[in-house]
DNA sequence: ACCTGAACACCGTTCAAGT
DNA sequence: ACCTGAACACCGTTCAAGT
């Protein structure tokens, strides 16, 4: 008796994998694994995916969603007219998801044949919509000085996955006491960045 | 006949597992591959490393010595009074060296058990060690506003950090549409930042 | 279309054995 | 100490076959 699975094998396979690479990292995620953990066959995924690589591409366009929707419930959360608060907050959201979820981070981030895969690029661009809009709409508000606007969410976005990506390999680096959570760590590297892009020199304080 | 090594066969194993990493990326990288290119069999390797993860490991921290050397070359061809330019220098010799070595800098900023890699995570910081003199030499001189010097230090590598790496995974991005080389994009965020970091207002221009 | 079992080449790691 | 060959469990992928 052969069990199928009604065309959602595909997306089950993709919970699996991410379900597998938080418990296992993505050296322990192996293809039979996910085959067995979601009850067919080995090479049942050869039907939804033509390689290993396109499974873990499929998870990472996943995780760019995910991340997404956290960045902007964490900017909802805000005073609307706050740009900069909102600006933090969603640096703030995108650190707390790195940490959270260090080895879909990994995957999310490595080094695709992103010409393959271009649902996994739109993804990865469309979470960053939201943070150019702020970027755009802290130009209009009086907020951010005049500039490139992609110019500038890609110095904030540089600067947060940057900190996330070295928290994650070296957290215990002595070369700042992390007696700060990731979270205010990141807002006090953002300050300084928005410090630099703000019309109103040190905001902040 | 056996032939030994006389004692380089560590160092023949990084060296050669650096190149396979450069032609074949981590994925195709595999002991018995390494052990096979050094001419000695597949477990030959298990004399002088633990494991996989522990020659992958010695990897890493050669080339935290190599980017240091390649920084550090770059901020000794400024003029040495002139902070900002030497901090900029440094930022692009940074994403020149990932750039040029995607796979390395992937295996530099994987996730180890640092408790078992201490040469590793020395080897990270003391990268780092040229950027943070910087940054005091510019608090001294009057380039860089007052402030913990290790937060400053870690904002400005975050975000060179973070640049190369959204770069090497989403290289045609139209995000940033890149008619700009990677240095000078590296240029232009840096100085964002720096703007905010700077005694004197908009330095750049 | 969807799934299976058998098969292939490859892998990391262990171990007894050789010098 | 240093290296080897045999062995084990596991892996990604292919293929002929079944419904």
């Amino acid at each position: 008796v052969v069990k199928y699975h009604h065309g959602d094998l595909r997306n089950v396979l993709i919970q699996v994998a991410t379900k597998l690479l938080a418990t296992e990292g993505v050296q322990g995620l192996s293809l039979r694994k996910i085959a067995g953990q979601a009850g067919v066959s080995h090479n049942a995924p050869y039907m939804h995916f033509a390689d290993k690589e396109a499974v873990l591409a499929a998870v990472a366009e996943a995780g760019f969603q995910l991340l997404a929707t956290e960045v902007a419930a964490a900017i909802d959360r805000c005073h609307p007219n706050d740009t900069r608060q909102q600006l933090i907050a969603a640096s703030r959201a995108y650190v707390r998801f790195a940490i959270d979820r260090p080895h879909h981070l990994q995957v999310m981030f490595s080094a695709y044949d992103i010409e393959r895969y271009p649902d996994l690029l739109s993804a990865s661009e469309t979470s960053l919509n939201r943070l150019f809009d702020l970027v755009e709409a802290g130009q209009t508000n009086g907020t951010l000085i005049a500039g490139n606007p992609h110019e500038m969410t890609k110095a904030i976005w540089s600067m947060v996955h940057g900190l996330a990506s070295i928290s994650i390999a070296y957290q215990t680096s002595s070369i700042l006491p992390e007696r700060d959570s990731i979270e205010d760590v990141a807002t006090i590297l953002v300050n300084h960045l928005l410090d630099g892009m703000a019309i109103d020199r040190h905001q902040t304080q």
